[in-house]
DNA sequence: TCATAAGTGAACCAATGGTCCAGTTAGCGT
DNA sequence: ACGCTAACTGGACCATTGGTTCACTTATGA
């Protein structure tokens, strides 16, 4: 099942050049002050270029996501417990959390850029989709009585890049595990 | 301690005139399609006016909402417990809350509207700042061990207009009144 | 080597937030 | 009642930027 239609050797080229170039002025100038056109001149490339390749600004922000998030989807589906299957939908709940809190750290700027780009595909698009309806079914899987639904999207609304941002600032990232593992506890264990 | 300055009569109508037109617009069209030129023309004013009274398109969206956040603020203040003051801080925190959630419910579109006009005033605006610190220091009273700002910053995530939007278009608000009750609950109540 | 389809990029377009400034007018002092 | 003035007004204008177009180039496979 090799792709169908190799990619041309200047425009994988070319790509790479701009995700790259995409994510240094990101990092460096911070989400919403980098123009299309910048990437592209950064990038040695025409602007028409960046749109033939991407479709749209959201599209470029998406691609710069795309990998690290399909990592992480994979792991969850078939990597080793306690992300993977195989232990109680707490634990299971517990290590995604980590996992998408470490993923929202080490990527804060392009996240901000992605939902700046595309406010309206946090919750529609397929990612945000794919996290929640795991999220809701664990949270389910432990405490059938919750309204798991709701709760998904707001356990996955700590994640929020502007409140992220504010962690990372001020360097204890920590803070956020720590918090939402207890918000966890407090809802999944069984009270007297 | 009269206004030292009245407003001219003039004035007073066209900036009634263009909040009136303003909220029309955004409630029927929804945020994001309204430009400042068309909230102009249906409140029959030229651009400039708009500008020169609100300063920017945020400016706008900001005194939608103005005297709405006044009046909770008031009652957080100096109204009759249990949003006032005089009962345990948990009750105090499920009446804010409560307060909250209807103010959004009700002003979804303009909410909306301002979150987009100015992302980054929604943390860094007064509004926020004063909601996060009345919710903080509630929490803190009932429960000093918890992680208050940043569990502070988690409950008000909850009414981020996108979420609050999709709650409301399916009709039913009254889970997030409850969910957020039960969230509260778990986190203040002690355990055995 | 040649044909061709994919790839490229600079000029162009439309929308829109924001600025400018010459003209208008409400409201005050006389 | 009358003017004076500062506030107000509004439409023309500007700059930015996401997105489109299309004539031209080039990698690749036969």
């Amino acid at each position: 099942m090799a792709e169908p239609k190799r990619e041309r050797a200047d425009a994988a080229r070319n790509r790479a050049a701009i995700l790259r170039a995409a994510e240094q002025l990101l990092v460096e100038s911070g989400p919403g002050r980098v123009s299309v056109e910048q990437v592209a001149r950064a990038a040695g490339v025409g602007k028409g270029t960046v749109f033939h390749r991407f479709g749209s600004r959201s599209g470029l922000m998406r691609a710069l996501l795309e990998d690290r998030v399909r990592l992480l989807a994979e792991a969850v589906e078939k990597g080793p417990p306690p992300l993977g299957p195989g232990v109680p939908a707490a634990d299971r709940l517990l290590a995604f959390l980590d996992a998408v809190v470490d993923l929202a750290t080490r990527n804060v700027a392009l996240i901000a850029a992605y939902e700046e780009a595309a406010p309206e595909e946090r919750q529609a698009g397929d990612v945000y989709q794919y996290w929640h309806r795991h999220v809701s079914m664990l949270i389910t899987e432990a405490r059938p009585e919750l309204d798991a639904e709701l709760l998904g999207h707001i356990l996955l609304g700590a994640l929020h890049s502007d409140l992220v941002m504010h962690l990372v600032r001020s360097g204890d990232t920590g803070r956020l595990t720590a918090t939402l593992h207890e918000l966890v506890r407090s809802l999944l264990v069984i009270r007297s």
